[in-house]
DNA sequence: TTAAGTGTTGCTCT
DNA sequence: AAGAGCAACACTTA
């Protein structure tokens, strides 16, 4: 599930609840997730510290350590990341939980634990050696440089677009979302994609996943609040088309589950 | 009851 | 270059 919004969110929320306060204790309940660093190297890193800033590339989010460092946070296909206050709202799941000295806890979940949390020197390195490529939403991530990032690739628009290393942040849910409001067929090659579909794929992109973070994208509400003919929804066997085409086609490209509509996208 | 399927990435093989 | 197959995991659906 998280893709770039729904780390957008958990980013947001470090900020907004977990900057500036002091870590007093951390939990590791299932070590299966820390990357290259043991439950005993992280509790002293982390331990008394407090976080300074936050940041995000893609699907990965990043939060600045008063002493310097960075702690790295992947959510793979099920993780999350809780604030909470009220020990009773503690959140299944939980890997890491630390505790912060107004008695709050951050709480990074993981139902399959697939995901991972590690620790980098510097973000710009950390960045460059998992071969991101620009992050979907960055501002200077303008249409010319979209063309740049699909320049020279004849593989499917769909796969393109879910290649971190072309532009990070999508993943399979955002991928089919963008390309229905596109129109665009996800089998498409780009090199077929037109220089007007490509400009409507960027848009598209940017208002899709600008959209998904104000309504909340990764947490419990959004359910609620996905907008009137998305075809997130619709993701499922026996899903139909928003806009009243009947069945969704369900394919599989670049290895993942694709739900498209033969009408509607072309 | 059992098996297949699943939003993540990364690897090998073709 | 790009796709297929697989692995990691644990839970849901058929």
């Amino acid at each position: 599930m998280p893709e770039l919004p729904d780390v957008e969110v958990f980013r947001r929320r470090l900020s907004a609840r977990g900057l500036r306060k002091k870590i007093r204790q951390v939990a590791v309940s299932d070590a299966r997730i820390l990357d290259e660093v043991t439950a005993a190297t992280l509790a002293r890193r982390l331990k008394g510290r407090q976080f300074t800033a936050t940041r995000r590339r893609g699907k990965h989010l990043l939060a600045r350590l008063d002493k310097g460092g960075w702690l790295t946070l992947h959510f793979g296909m099920t993780g999350a990341l809780h604030y909470y206050e009220d020990p009773d709202d503690a959140p299944p799941y939980t890997c890491v939980r630390l505790d912060l000295v107004n008695g709050a806890h951050l709480s990074y979940t993981s139902k399959r634990k697939i995901g991972r949390i590690g620790m980098a020197d510097d973000a710009k390195d950390f960045i460059a050696e998992e071969n991101l490529g620009p992050d979907a939403l960055d501002r200077a991530f303008d249409l010319p440089a979209f063309k740049a990032a699909l320049a020279g690739t004849t593989r499917s628009i769909k796969a393109a677009l879910m290649d971190q290393a072309l532009l990070a942040g999508i993943g399979n849910i955002f991928s089919d979302e963008i390309l229905f409001q596109a129109r665009i067929d996800p089998e498409t090659s780009v090199a077929d994609l037109g220089a007007a579909k490509v400009k409507r794929l960027y848009r598209t992109m940017r208002h899709v996943l600008k959209t998904a973070i104000e309504r909340g994208a990764g947490s419990e509400q959004f359910v609620e609040r996905v907008p009137k003919g998305w075809l997130l929804p619709q993701r499922r066997k026996d899903g139909r088309c928003p806009r009243g085409h009947g069945p969704l086609k369900i394919s599989t490209i670049g290895g993942r589950t694709a739900y498209s509509c033969a009408r509607c996208q072309r």
